[in-house]
DNA sequence: CGCGAATCTTGACGAGTGTCAAGATTTATT
DNA sequence: AATAAATCTTGACACTCGTCAAGATTCGCG
């Protein structure tokens, strides 16, 4: 009785997923392959109606009407609701981890670095808002709820290298060190993306050009002076 | 039929409760007063459930339970479950906007003023860490929920107006203008405020401290060179 | 094809939710 | 003290939720 599904990753989501977007070709199609395929394309489905509605409000039988799936599927691939949304947001957090590596390698000058990375912020306000939002909910959330706790402190450490990578190279290309350390370095750029993000899902005209404004006039104040 | 219940206030928190706490001493207690004040009563109360489960997770059971009320009697002083929340939001962030008031007025130094700051915020993760999660809880949700957002916005507001007079008198003690404009100011302490929020509710050793330095670090990095 | 494993659908269960109304109780007023 | 208004309790309604299990369907391999 009972205990009639397969196989299931144990937690949250397998090594191989997480640090691998494509599957090697070199085994064509093996069965737990199939098996991380699916969890991702419920994943990116969740990601849509979750940006949508938030954690709290937005239920398993939304999630699925949402979907191409039906209710009861999300517990043959996730154990409870909780780890389906933790896999969610690492999903997506993925991504944004790497956003700015293009303007890290190709900026030619500190100028031209913090231009390229006040853009590429606005863009992501504009393009991907709803996944913001879901990140900054969750992470609220896992100010109650104690098991949200060890994969938003994962994101966040993630979240701050990116910052840091950005930082010094900006600071090489200044040919100085930074002023701040990369957690203050986060904890500032982040309390001022989440301000704009904010103050764009309020409909504030320009939002935008405030925060490329900011970021472009907030860097130079980061460096250490010349020796 | 129905609408047996009394006046009730028509929408959030009536303009006499909100700008002056204790009331005037002229009328004795006029029976206006005395639904205010039950009002906060309530608030109090619920503002402890809620600080505990969050916004999602406490129910208008579980919050009457914690309290001197039963479930019933919030729909006597609230029309729904957000006008309450909104209402004890809006109430506690009443005394936030005035917990550096005293910094500002006794600091005698720019580096006495930046110690006492970096004091006070330390000192109110550890004494109402559940209040500002609380916050940050229901800003969150403001970014799925349109009807949060006017009080949100007004919070916000008036947080930025906070910071905006501890920076005026901390250039004004050092004789030179603040660097930054009052919204990138408050982006930034928000930010590493509530990244040291969530340090302490993770228990992460150090938060405190580092929260502390990090203020003082930080400051004299906001003010403009000397002319 | 055929058979077992994997995958998916369906429907239900029990718990919990916000809301509301009817009546009990207290308070204020005359 | 009597009456009306204000306040509070109680219990219910209608609904949604996460979860789960039993059965249907599909897939893969011999």
């Amino acid at each position: 009785m009972g205990q009639v599904r397969p196989r299931r990753a144990p937690e949250g989501v397998s090594l191989r997923s997480m640090t691998q977007v494509a599957a090697p070709k070199a085994s064509r199609r093996t069965p737990a392959d199939k098996h991380d395929e699916r969890r991702k394309a419920l994943a990116e489905s969740a990601l849509r109606t979750l940006g949508e509605l938030g954690y709290a409000r937005a239920s398993l039988r939304e999630i699925a009407n949402n979907s191409e799936f039906s209710h009861g599927v999300v517990h043959y691939y996730f154990n409870d609701k909780l780890e389906l949304i933790v896999y969610c947001v690492r999903y997506y957090k993925q991504t944004c981890v790497h956003r700015y590596d293009g303007v890290v390698a190709e900026a030619t000058s500190p100028e031209d670095l913090a231009e390229r990375f006040g853009d590429k912020l606005v863009e992501t306000i504009v393009e991907e808002a709803p996944m913001h939002r879901l990140w900054y909910d969750l992470r609220s959330q896992s100010m109650f709820e104690e098991s949200l706790r060890e994969a938003v402190a994962q994101i966040d450490q993630s979240l701050e290298d990116m910052i840091a990578r950005v930082l010094g190279r900006y600071a090489e290309l200044a040919g100085v060190e930074p002023a701040i350390a990369s957690p203050v370095a986060y904890g500032m750029f982040d309390g001022i993306f989440q301000q704009a993000l904010l103050g764009y899902l309020n409909g504030r005209d320009g939002v935008l050009e405030d925060l490329r404004a900011r970021v472009v006039e907030l860097m130079p104040m980061l460096l250490a002076p010349r020796a």
